[in-house]
DNA sequence: GACGGCAATAGTGTATACAGTTATTCTGTA
DNA sequence: TACAGAATAACTGTATACACTATTGCCGTC
């Protein structure tokens, strides 16, 4: 009854392009060449079609008639329409939670946040911070008890990763003591309260998004200022 | 026998597969056989792959190491959590669409209520509301001016919708004036109460759920009163 | 008859070949 | 030189072949 490690090769790849796609190394709106990717990543093209196909259902790709794919671009937008539908996302999530979750299950993911806040300094990269960030967001789904609010929270946070982490690099501070705010409104079963602030969290820096993005931008066509691996496995 | 014609064969067969998953005219919890259904598509096995992919990843099909894909059983507490993110999503959704949607939008979208209201006799089939209900849903989230809120409702009501159809054949009434309600006290621009009747409209129902899923399966195993071909182009 | 191992079969996952489509280069003409 | 159009190359979409895994049926042992 051992569940073999995956050894199929369109799963390895899927998660490799998507960090490509995540990261802009695959150039935003440029096209992906099948053959060429998949000889660089030591396959052949049908496993890599196979993530290239879900890579597109999950919005990283667009894919083009007869053209194959193109990575999606660094569109405000869009991002703005992301960072919008997160938020009403983690809204209702938290609305589920404060009905649900047990004082432990609170107990935990706070000391979840405190851990996170005092953190060793070394620790206190973007990278870091980011990976934290998810992860409170994701175990704060997982309070509502619905998977359906895990699945769709870790995935717009996959599709907003890149601007969140540049975004990061500006804003030490502020994050967890939010989070504690907002666990703690939990345990007084403020669903309210805790609605409204993590909307706030979240729309916080909404208005900043434009500018991030172009930064973003630089940052992918400055090279490797982008420490490409560094995104690869950050959830 | 080569022929990218006219459009992806991938492409054609996804939405006949989808249908026939939504449908369950592949048996739920079922294996689904690659050869005998490329056979049975007339298509060879890679187009079809393509489409049990993007499938897989939107949630009807299940991805098992090295057995292919399972068709997803009709899970009552699935279904239950498909509501209920629904219901998050559209009650995010109509607080933006009070703010963004224009008077000529929520007066298009509330002629479209009455319209369905008042549609002859013949045209209150359970697929017909149902079909109307869908588009009401999705015109609606298209208010909120985020593209995300669309594609997300679209696809939970994708999955949700064999549920729904049964649900609708002795829920005659009642749905179309709940949905003027909802677009009137958008007119007003009273968020707070239409994001309360659309909770209410989603909840509705939500506790007889378990026994609509036990309906559903009586029409799946008793043969083609499911009439397999209805739901096929619904939305 | 029950059970364990082994052969045979069926089925998935990957590679490769091929056909049709799009992009690029080359060539001739004005 | 500029440009149109054909020839060529590059690439995608599909079919097929093959390798490896899982399942099934069979046989012998207990």
């Amino acid at each position: 009854m051992n569940l073999p490690a995956s050894i199929r090769a369109a799963d390895r790849i899927y998660d490799r392009v998507k960090a490509m796609a995540c990261t802009y190394r695959l150039s935003p709106g440029g096209r992906v060449n099948e053959v060429e990717l998949a000889r660089q990543l030591g396959v052949s093209r049908t496993p890599l079609r196979e993530a290239l196909n879900r890579l597109a259902s999950e919005g990283f790709l667009v894919p083009t008639m007869n053209k194959g794919y193109h990575v999606r671009a660094l569109d405000p937008a869009e991002v703005l329409a992301l960072y919008e539908f997160r938020a009403a996302i983690e809204v209702g999530g938290v609305q589920l939670a404060c009905e649900r979750a047990t004082d432990a299950e609170l107990d935990g993911l706070e000391a979840f946040a405190l851990a996170s806040r005092d953190a060793p300094d070394e620790d206190a990269q973007a990278l870091r911070l980011l990976e934290l960030d998810e992860q409170f967001h994701e175990r704060l789904a997982g309070l509502s008890g619905n998977d359906e609010f895990v699945r769709a929270v870790c995935a717009t946070n996959e599709r907003i990763r890149f601007v969140r982490w540049i975004d990061m690099k500006d804003r030490r501070a502020g994050t967890q003591n939010e989070h504690l705010a907002i666990v703690r409104h939990l345990r007084q079963r403020d669903a309210a309260m805790a609605g409204t602030l993590i909307r706030q969290h979240i729309s916080r820096r909404l208005d900043q998004i434009t500018e991030v993005i172009r930064i973003g931008y630089g940052e992918i066509y400055t090279g490797n200022a982008l420490a490409a691996h560094v995104l690869d496995g950050a959830a």
